[in-house]
DNA sequence: CCGTATCCCATTAGATACTG
DNA sequence: CAGTATCTAATGGGATACGG
């Protein structure tokens, strides 16, 4: 038996399952607003985001309320309300956000690396052309 | 001026520029490859994460690589030989990645939850027939 | 207000073949 | 071994219009 080949490929990264439900796209923003700013309808959110469209909202907001990390209340009056509400599951991601959130000060290290990076580079290209 | 509008779109998830770093497709399966088994070579990378194709591989090592994530080193032997292995900033990751680790915990209510809602979803199409 | 429906385009990844 | 090149398939997101 090898040392790589047998290990199935969910367990290759059992981190990945998490990232997967967590850092889909556009649910960072999304966990964000309602994280920082509470209980809020749809238009609210709509807004804080700017960039997103209706659509992506709703079927990311769906998928997050299915995962039970958001929490969907839907008032029948006229015109309708909805609000959204981070979860007590999604609640217990904070120690995560807080995590991501520190790290954050390596941004600017990111940032020179990629400098660097470019740098060299373009000094390997126009190593060639001579 | 407005409570919302104002925010600039990048200011709205502080963290989002480190999710797009960090969290980006593939990149959780090889940093913790990295990370759990240390230095490697590109085949070894290829066969643990076994369905990435070399083509993505080779991007993503390359992206990771100019964000100052991943240290890749090239011998001039015959055949080539090309070691990966996690940088000191990659390092840094560790605690972003044992939390993400610590959370995994909660997957199985993340299932659970899944279940109520597509259990409800259905109730409501079978609803609407009558 | 809170979405849905439709169409379209762009990015990304897979398949496959090939090279220094 | 460690990639690159090329082509194609699919997924997801933007724009727009409309509905309960």
């Amino acid at each position: 038996m090898g040392r790589v080949a047998d290990v199935a490929p969910e367990n290759a990264c059992p981190v990945a399952p998490v990232v997967d439900i967590v850092f889909s796209r556009w649910t960072t923003p999304i966990l964000w607003a309602l994280h920082e700013h509470g209980r809020q309808r749809f238009v609210e959110l709509e807004r804080r985001i700017a960039t997103i469209t209706p659509k992506v909202l709703t079927q990311r907001l769906r998928q997050l309320e299915r995962d039970g990390l958001v929490v969907r209340t839907y008032y029948p009056e006229v015109p309708p309300r909805v609000e959204y509400e981070i979860s007590e599951l999604g609640r217990s991601l904070a120690p995560l956000f807080a995590a991501l959130s520190e790290w954050s000060v390596n941004l600017p290290q990111v940032e020179r690396a990629r400098l660097s990076y470019d740098a060299l580079e373009e000094e390997r290209i126009r190593g060639r052309r001579r």
